[in-house]
DNA sequence: TTTAATATGCAACAATGTAGCATTTACTTT
DNA sequence: AAAGTAAATGCTACATTGTTGCATATTAAA
């Protein structure tokens, strides 16, 4: 199953950063894109089983390195991937927003609109860059348990 | 080379737990007591090596579930592991605070008295438990770069 | 259509983590 | 102190995750 075709988008974003528009990268996109939450290394590989799970591996590395997705890695240590905002470049990401973690579905939720307090370290401790995970009940696993 | 003696306190845990007190589990509890930073798995298994590997991750998962100890995966995905503060109890732990990764040492810090803001979810989204992570540059390697 | 750079597939390997089962050890009971 | 029992360990085998080298195939440019 080739990638559906329609995805200028996508295409465009491989070009922007000089990849070449292969089926399997043109997947990888469209799949991120298509939820509202992170999709797991093995999910993805589940999907993806016509093709190398090296090759995926290094089509996952070279997307984080050129900014078009993140690596969050959830409860159980499993990493899971999801598409950057548009302000994320090439080794410098700025992905700081909360990340959800459900403890039913296991979902990652990227929850990017929210405001951040601030937060006021020890002294020498210097701060690049945070991530915030909170565990709990999604939206959607709340409303099943009713 | 047995666990040093003189280690009531550890002993101590492990009885209130009703674990046995065995040369292995007390040198995992005295070598995670002597840093005031995480251990990594790596780590432990390096220092441990007379230990059968799975024996070591049986210990650690033992402790975990026991509320002993918690396990705080850094930004490379990695297992770190560190003592509990009294008050988390078996299956239920209390370790909302703060956990910062070195960048450059790669080490984790957690910083239990630091005062946490209060975070205010989307709507549908029910908090259980949350972990926040700041990497950056600690202390020591912040005055090594001088 | 030829070419060159890149991406992929394949195979081999390292690291991390789990589980079954025989043996040993820690602790209790006599 | 000796015997008995539950628990812990060692060993082996295995699953999953992730990386790398190299030959082949594909993309996109000339
Ligand atoms: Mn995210
Ligand atoms: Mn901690
Ligand atoms: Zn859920
Ligand atoms: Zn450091």
């Amino acid at each position: 199953m080739p990638a559906k075709k329609n995805n200028y988008r996508f295409e465009e974003i491989l070009d922007k950063h000089q990849l070449k528009k292969t089926d399997a990268r043109l997947r990888v996109l469209s799949m991120l894109a298509s939820k509202n939450f992170a999709t797991s290394q093995p999910d993805l590989e589940e999907v993806m089983v016509d093709v190398d799970r090296g090759t995926l591996y290094r089509i996952l590395n070279a997307f984080e390195e050129k900014g078009i997705i993140h690596k969050v890695f959830d409860l159980n240590g499993t990493a899971n991937y999801a598409l950057c905002n548009s302000d994320c470049e090439e080794n410098h990401h700025h992905d700081e927003h909360l990340h959800f973690n459900c403890v039913q579905c296991n979902n990652v939720y990227c929850l990017n609109d929210l405001d951040l307090p601030d937060l006021n370290l020890p002294e020498g401790f210097k701060s690049l860059n945070f991530s915030l995970s909170v565990t709990g009940i999604c939206p959607k696993c709340g409303k099943k348990s009713k």
